[in-house]
Order: C-alpha cells, then sequence, then structure tokens
RNA sequence: GCGAGAGUGGCGAAACUGGUAUACGCACUGGACUUAGAAUCCAGCGGAGCAAUCCUUGGGGGUUCGAGUCCCCCCUUUCGCACCA
C-alpha cells in the first residue's frame, strides 16, 4: 500500500490543542503527595528575564522537559516547575537607557517569555511559578539573612574588593573571570570598601567533604568545586624580625605560612604582601615608602601580575629553626588575603621564589635531593635532579637534624618541632573566602539592617519584613546607587531605640535568591505565610535531576549547597544537600561559536516555532546531540526534523487505516492474543521494537543520550513504513493477533518518542486510540514469541574479517565452523582445515579462525 | 604551567562490559511522480581501484585470535584554574 500524502501534518492546530488541554486539565500540575506513587523532582534552571527565551534555553528545558515527561510515563509523581530569577542589573541598566522602571521592564518580559515557554508546550506546573523580585518571595530572604546575622553568618567588614566600573558595583570573587566582570566582560578594579559577607567559609569543610557522596555529579563539576574550595595543610611559622638599624630591639614578628615545611631550612628570604600591616613599620626611608605605594597601585589597578615587582625592605627576620638572618621583601606576587599575607621563600625548591630571587640576586640553597632512582627510569631522574627549582618531593639535605629524612616524614617532625618550640602552628588553608554579597545597585534584595547613631548597625525586626524595594527611585545612571539618593528610604526611625537612623541602601547578590529557589517551588499555597514547608521540603528534596549550564559549575551550585547547608543548622530541614543528579548541558553553538549578538549568529526561537513547530525545535535540539556536547545549529538539520515528524504521523495514519476495523479501540497494548500464525515480518520487527524498548529505558533512566533513542526510533518507523508499503504487505489478509501487535508497535513507538515530542504524539496516541496518552497504560516490553531462526555470523581468519556467513540461531561451534569451511572466502584462506591452529567463537556473532 | 575532557565520512553523530566501524540524520548525486516547482518516494553515498582486493576511527608504538574501545609516547583542540606559597 502507499502512505497517503494529502492529509498533512497541521501543528500549527495540534499544537494548540493540546496546549490548551493541558492547560484545562491541569495536567502537569502536582500535589505534595501521591499515595504510593514515588516522587521525583526535574528541575531545569530558572531563566533571567532578558526578555525573550534563547536557543541555550529551549534546549536546557527540552532536556529537562523530556525526562520529566519521560518519568510521569513511568509512574512518578514528577515536580516540574519554573520560574524567574528576575532580580539583576539588566533590568536597571534598561531602565536608565528607556526611562522605565526595572519592574515594570522584568514583568513585560516575564509574560512574553511564560507565552514562549507555553508555545514550547513544556510540561510546567504553572501553580508553583516563582518570581524573584516578588517581595512574597524576597521577603524570606531577607529574613534568612536576619537569621544569619544573629549567628554570626552575615556580617559586615571592610575590605578590598574587585570593583566593576561598568556595572557600578562589587562583585564577588567567583564573579571575577580572568579579572574581567562576568557580566560585561570590562576590567575589574580592587576596592577597598564595607561590604556585607556571607560566612560560607564556616562551611567550606562540608562542601568540600560532602562533594564525595554527590555520585551523580559530574566529575569535573565536582573537581571544579573542590580547587575553589581549595583545602590546603601546612604551618605557620613566626620569624622575629631582627638586627635592621631602624628596628633594633622591636619585638616585631612576621607570621608565615608553608605547604613545604620540610624545606624551611632552604628559606633564604621573607616575601611580604605589599598589604602586609608590618610592611609600612618595617620601611623607613622615603625612597622605600614611594616604592610600597607604587606597587601597591598597581596591585590595586589590576589582579593580573605581569611580572615580579618587589624591594628589600631594609630588615631581616631569624630563621627559628637555624637562627639564620635572611633579609624581608616586599614582593607583589605575595596575596594578603590567603594564609598570613606573607611567605617563606625557598628559592630552589619553588618556582615563584626562584624567578624572584634570580631577578633580586637573592642566595639559593638546596635542601631537598632527588629520592634514589626507582627502577626502570634512572636516566630520566637524573637529568630532572640537576636542575633548580626541584619542586618534586625528595631527601632532605643542608637541613641540620632533618637530613636525611623524606619529605613527607620530614613535614611531620618539623611541624611537630615547631609546634613543641612555641613558634609555629599547624593550619589548614582554603583557598575559598567569604561570600560578598553587597551590591551599590537598585534593583535587587534590600539588605534589611539599619544604621542607628546610637545603637550601630541594627537588624529589623522580623514582624517588620518586608522591606519592600520603593518603587519611586529614580534612574539616572550616575553616582551612587537610586536607594542612596531616596531619602523616604534612607531616614528611617531605629527599630531599637526609635532613634535618628539611615537604612543600608546596598542590596543582595543576585546569587542569594537562586541558592533557595527550588525550596519555594515545593509550597504549594503561596499565602502560608512561611517560605516552604519542613514536610514539603522532606518530601521532594533533593531535587532528582537537575539541569543546567557549566557556566554555574562554582558560583550558583556552590551558593546553593551552602545555603541548604545554613537552613539546616537554622532547623528549617535536615537536608544536607540540595541536588542529587546533575547534567550539565553544552552549548548552542552556530559556525563554531557561541551564539551572540556582537557576532550576528543568533537563532531566535520565535521565528522557528512558527515556521516548524514547537516539537520541530525540541526534536532538534535532542536529536543534534548528546545533552552535555556543545550542539552546531544547523538550518536544514532543523528541516529534517520537521520531515521526520510529517514522515511519523502520516505513519501513524496509515497505521490507522490498517487498523480501523479493530473494534477493540480502548485497549492500546493488547498483545497476549498472540497465535501462531503470525506474520513473519511482523515478528521480526516487534523483536526489534522489544531490544529498543530495552535500550531506551537504560538511556531515558541517566544517561540522557536522547539523540540515540530518537535514531532508533526512526529506525522502527522506517522498518514499519516498509513493511506496509511492501510487496508482501496485504492489508486484508491480516490476522487479529497481527493488528493488534501493529497497534502495539505504533502505540510503543509513539510512547517512545512523547517526551521529545509530545504534541504530536498526543495527536497520535489520540487518533489510535481514542484517548489521552498521559491517562493511557504503559506497554511492557514484550518478545512476540519470537526468536529469530537464523542469525549473521562474522567469520574472521587470523585476525582479519573475510565473510558474514548464515547461521541457525544458537548453534555451536562446530556447526558454524562447518558453515563457514563451506564458504568460498573462507576456503580461499583457509584452504585445508587441518591448517586451523585455533578457534575462537562468540555465539550468535563471530568467529575467529587462526591458520 | 597545572588539572579534566575531546579528536570517527563533506557535516551533526552511533558503536553497552574489546567481537561485523561509520547506525540515525543532514548535505550531495541519479531516478520516479509533476507543464513546472514544492512535497513525497526509490537508488547511491568513508577512501583507492575496471575488478578481485587493499586501506581507513589525530600520529607512532604495544597488549590480544581480535583494539575506535585497554596500556605507553607524541600532536591538535575545548574547558576549568592560574602566582593560593
Amino acid at each position: 500500500m502507499k502512505i497517503s500524502e494529502d492529509k498533512n501534518y497541521d501543528f500549527n492546530s495540534v499544537e494548540s490543542k493540546w496546549q490548551s488541554f493541558w492547560e484545562k486539565e491541569n495536567t502537569f500540575s502536582v500535589k505534595n503527595t501521591a499515595g504510593d506513587k514515588p516522587k521525583f523532582y526535574c528541575l531545569e534552571m530558572f531563566p533571567y528575564p532578558s526578555g525573550r527565551i534563547h536557543m541555550g534555553h529551549v534546549r536546557n528545558y527540552a532536556i529537562g522537559d523530556a525526562v520529566a515527561r519521560f518519568k510521569r510515563l513511568k509512574g512518578f509523581n514528577v515536580l516540574h516547575p519554573i520560574g524567574f530569577d528576575s532580580f539583576g542589573l539588566p533590568a536597571e541598566n534598561a531602565a536608565i537607557k528607556n526611562k522605565t522602571n526595572p519592574a515594570l521592564w522584568t514583568k513585560n518580559n516575564i509574560d512574553y517569555m511564560i507565552g514562549q515557554l507555553k508555545e514550547l508546550g513544556f510540561s510546567y506546573d504553572w501553580n508553583r511559578l516563582v518570581i524573584t523580585s516578588d517581595p512574597e518571595y524576597y521577603k524570606w530572604e531577607q529574613l534568612f539573612f536576619l537569621q544569619m546575622f544573629k549567628k554570626g553568618l552575615a556580617y559586615k567588614k571592610i575590605s578590598n574588593v574587585n570593583w566593576c566600573d561598568s556595572c557600578n558595583t562589587t562583585l564577588a570573587n567567583e564573579q571575577v573571570e580572568d579579572g574581567r566582570c562576568w557580566r560585561c566582560g570590562s576590567n575589574v578594579n580592587i576596592k577597598n570598601m564595607e561590604q556585607w559577607f556571607f560566612k560560607i567559609t564556616a562551611y567550606a569543610e562540608e562542601l568540600l567533604n560532602d562533594l564525595d557522596g554527590l555520585d551523580g555529579w559530574p566529575d569535573k563539576v565536582k573537581t571544579m568545586q573542590r580547587n575553589w574550595i581549595g583545602k590546603s595543610s601546612g604551618l605557620t611559622v613566626n620569624f622575629k624580625i631582627v638586627d635592621s638599624d631602624e628596628n633594633n630591639g622591636d619585638e616585631n614578628c612576621v607570621e608565615i605560612f608553608t605547604t613545604r615545611p620540610d624545606t624551611i631550612f632552604g628559606a633564604t628570604y621573607i616575601a611580604m604582601s605589599p598589604f602586609h600591616p608590618l610592611a609600612k613599620k618595617l620601611i623607613k626611608t622615603a625612597e622605600k615608602t614611594a616604592e610600597l605605594e607604587r606597587i601597591t597601585r598597581n596591585s590595586l589597578i589590576s589582579k593580573d601580575i605581569a611580572e615580579k615587582d618587589g624591594f628589600f625592605t631594609g630588615s631581616y627576620a631569624a630563621n627559628p629553626f637555624n637562627g639564620k638572618k635572611i633579609p624581608v621583601f616586599i614582593a607583589n606576587f605575595v596575596l594578603m588575603d590567603y594564609g598570613t599575607g606573607a611567605i617563606m621563600s625557598v628559592p630552589a625548591h619553588d618556582a615563584r621564589d626562584y624567578e624572584f630571587a634570580e631577578k633580586y640576586g637573592i642566595e639559593i640553597i638546596r635542601v631537598i635531593k632527588p629520592a634514589a632512582p626507582q627502577e626502570g627510569n634512572k636516566s630520566e631522574n637524573a637529568e630532572e635532579s640537576e636542575g633548580l627549582p626541584f619542586t618534586a618531593p625528595g631527601t632532605l639535605i643542608n637541613s641540620g637534624e632533618f637530613d636525611g629524612l623524606f619529605s613527607e616524614e620530614a613535614k611531620e617532625k618539623i611541624s611537630k618541632y615547631a609546634e613543641k618550640e612555641g613558634f609555629g602552628k599547624k593550619v589548614v588553608n582554603y583557598r575559598l573566602r567569604d561570600w560578598g554579597i553587597s551590591r551599590q545597585r537598585y534593583w535587587g534584595c534590600p539588605i534589611p539592617i539599619v544604621y542607628c547613631e546610637k545603637c550601630g548597625t541594627v537588624p529589623l525586626n522580623e514582624s517588620d519584613l518586608p522591606l519592600v524595594l520603593p518603587g519611586d527611585a529614580t534612574f539616572t545612571g550616575e553616582g551612587v546607587s537610586p536607594l542612596k539618593k531616596l531619602e523616604s528610604f534612607v531616614n528611617v526611625k531605629c527599630p531599637k531605640c526609635g532613634g535618628n537612623a539611615k537604612r543600608e541602601t546596598d542590596t543582595m547578590d543576585t546569587f542569594v535568591e537562586s541558592s533557595w529557589y527550588f525550596l519555594r517551588y515545593t509550597l504549594l499555597d503561596r499565602k502560608e505565610e512561611v517560605p516552604f514547608k519542613d514536610e514539603d521540603a522532606a518530601y521532594w528534596l533533593p531535587v532528582d535531576q537537575y539541569i543546567g549550564g557549566v557556566e554555574h559549575a562554582v558560583m550558583h551550585l556552590l551558593y546553593s549547597r551552602f545555603f541548604v547547608k545554613v537552613l539546616r543548622d537554622l532547623k528549617y530541614f535536615k537536608l544536607d544537600e540540595p541536588f542529587k543528579n546533575l547534567l550539565t548541558q553544552g552549548m548552542v553553538v552556530k559556525n563554531g561559536a557561541k551564539m551572540s549578538k556582537s557576532k550576528g549568529n543568533v537563532v531566535d526561537p520565535d521565528g522557528l516555532i512558527k515556521k516548524f513547530g514547537a516539537d520541530t525545535v525540541r526534536l532538534f535540539v535532542l536529536f543534534a546531540a548528546p545533552p552535555e556536547k556543545d550542539l552546531e545549529w544547523n538550518d536544514s538539520g532543523v528541516e529534517g526534523a520537521s520531515r521526520f515528524i510529517n514522515r511519523f504521523y502520516r505513519t501513524v495514519i496509515a497505521g490507522s487505516e490498517i487498523l480501523k476495523d479493530l473494534q477493540d479501540n480502548s485497549e492500546p497494548f493488547i498483545y497476549k492474543t498472540l497465535t501462531n500464525d503470525i506474520n513473519q515480518n511482523i515478528k521480526e520487527i516487534i523483536y526489534k521494537l522489544s531490544r529498543i524498548i530495552e535500550k531506551t529505558e537504560i538511556e531515558m533512566e541517566g544517561r540522557y543520550h536522547f539523540n540515540t533513542v530518537i535514531s532508533s526510533s526512526m529506525e522502527l518507523i522506517n522498518e514499519f513504513n516498509d513493511f506496509i508499503t511492501g510487496e508482501a504487505f496485504k492489508k486484508d489478509v491480516m490476522s487479529k493477533a497481527d493488528k493488534y501487535l501493529l497497534k502495539y508497535f505504533l502505540n510503543s513507538v509513539i510512547l517512545i518518542l512523547y517526551p521529545f515530542i509530545p504534541h504530536v504524539c498526543s495527536e497520535a496516541f489520540e487518533i489510535l486510540n481514542a484517548s489521552f496518552i498521559e491517562n493511557g497504560p504503559r506497554p511492557e516490553k514484550i518478545d512476540a514469541g519470537y526468536v529469530p531462526e537464523n542469525c549473521n555470523i562474522a567469520v574472521q581468519v587470523n585476525g582479519k574479517m573475510r565473510d558474514l556467513i548464515v547461521a541457525d540461531i544458537n548453534s555451536d561451534e562446530p556447526a558454524v565452523l562447518k558453515i563457514a569451511l563451506e564458504s568460498a572466502k573462507i576456503a580461499k584462506y583457509v584452504g585445508d582445515k587441518s591448517l586451523i591452529k585455533k578457534t575462537i567463537y562468540v555465539k550468535n556473532k563471530l568467529l575467529s579462525i587462526i591458520i
């Protein structure tokens, strides 16, 4: 038979039909209980309402929707929410540019983007929408802030912070990339300011340790977080300042931090950060003060250090281990906010110290020699040992009583000695700094703090929350934050004494909102006066599958983990980790580059949806590459996806015509009526189907290589079409069992594809079964009573593939060998059977003959 | 520099624990249907060769009956960190 061409698939009417059906029926809204149904929390990183959905979002949400819909088919109670991370700079910048209000701009964008998400047919529970710029959301954040403030987890301090001139605000360390602002790319300067911080360092150890339990996270992300936390164990040692003309008799000590106590006898100078409090004290001459100022200034301008720079302070310090007097240098490469701000420099065994020592002609003393060469690689070791700096561990020399020890042991003994003598201490340092959350901008969550002339820093009363962001600010883009200029906001009475006070005008980093939004989704009734309920969070969390871009590997994902631990310690729940499984999807690129306006390679989803429909766009982004890889955009690939959907639809129509005399329309998956006289071709395609269902289950349960699932469905549809359009196919002579099997086949393919292209599949299911796919029964894998009678076996001679033979299924080795030797191609190589030295046989697959 | 990943047709990509490399799709070529086009369908499509055959998973070596897959060295590339002592 021929597949009819005239019934074209009208995606417009079908897609809007199902979208309104889902909305009307509330198909995807869930309760916070579901009897004995297991729960599944499927979450995608929520978007910033920048104006329109872009391809990266489409990909992210298509992946999430595939997971959510699959899990629903599998009988899970699925929470699949969406929201908007709606505080942030672009809104404020747009307000300045267009002379509007950020709230209005944001609202318009959200409305538009909700429309786009609905047109794409994602299965969200819209009842749980979260918009973080709503006071009903951020008031809870202010409450968390107050509670953290009381526990000392939120505090204010003056420090050097990263300042972006273009964004006119400070940035957290995580938000500085290569010395540039993560958002706008302009250079970041260092500024000394008073700032609010969250004490994330108090959780450094737990944040590090708990990574080990996150089996469902990519190693890459865990490694990035480990590096970011940057734990290192070492020793602090006090060096007494001695013997400088100006400091005679001074009791000053300089404390250094090292992870290589084993090299301490090789220390030939102290290198001190220009910001070190002792630096100014040690310097007495005018020239040196000028030097210090020069280096300080350069360090403030940029974090990048082009070349090592420094000078001798004129002071010396005594190594407490051997009394050796070594010069104290100011060095630009020493960081003030790591360790103690000063280091002992061992040029012989540290590349940086070596470079600096070479430049300034400082003594170099070798104290580590390579360990005795290992068997087998003598030569390499010998060569390497000649050069300095030698940074590997080895055996100690020139180190007094510690000579002959190996590095590891020496570190331990030297540390113990220092502790015993009272001039050193074993310490653990982290690279992680506290999270600076102050932003000098308007469009963010206000910090609920007041500065009173009498009482100092005073937190608002919890009953006074929310502290609503005032709507009457003006946006000029000049000078200080709009909040600071708004007197009605700034001037306030102190909650403690009632006297005159001023409000904090900084707002919070928007990463604070995204650190707990996944908890807010669990609250069904937003009128309840709680951020979320313990029992709901306990039911839904942790998120079973979290999906988003790798760009949040450190920032958002670390902050969220931190927040969950803080909320746990504030007794909100007992959760330790928010996200059980994490999938980091690749970027959508075009012509090898990330889509961006400046490159002019942006593909706008709107136009594509209009032209091809949502299913086509979704199918393409899922089919073109596995989720974790970058996806290269390809316009004709999209057309291919569209063609496939049309072909699939026509196949279903053709199938429904064949099956139209089946009475039993309400039974999509009858196949137990199997009889012996089933068409051989049907047996074969059913056999193939069951193998593909098996494979699909594996992919859908965690590997998420949807591209291979889709290609398998394409194969099934191709085979089905070949069968019904083939010579052998005669509709009239089909048995009822044949027809039920065909129906089973088509319904199964529809279900495999439903998570990816839900509109056309819903339609197809209705056509075949006159019922709704979401309510339908689930197919089981069946074998159709069919085992292939024979199989192809590859025959190799001396490891080379020589022929493909057909043998009965499950044949034993002698039988296969016999057939193989009958093959002319094999005979050509083997000739006489007596030449065979050995054979290897893999049942139903391969025979390897060695001669 | 350090760390992690990736190199397979013209392109996107398949290949589960070593067992018929290039499935599926795109592009392309030829054909059918059409006044014509679109759509659709059929056939072909890693390279060389008339052919039989030979070669082919970044390069080189190794283990194995057998390697895209495992081991060693090198090249290219992407990402992350980069004076964290």
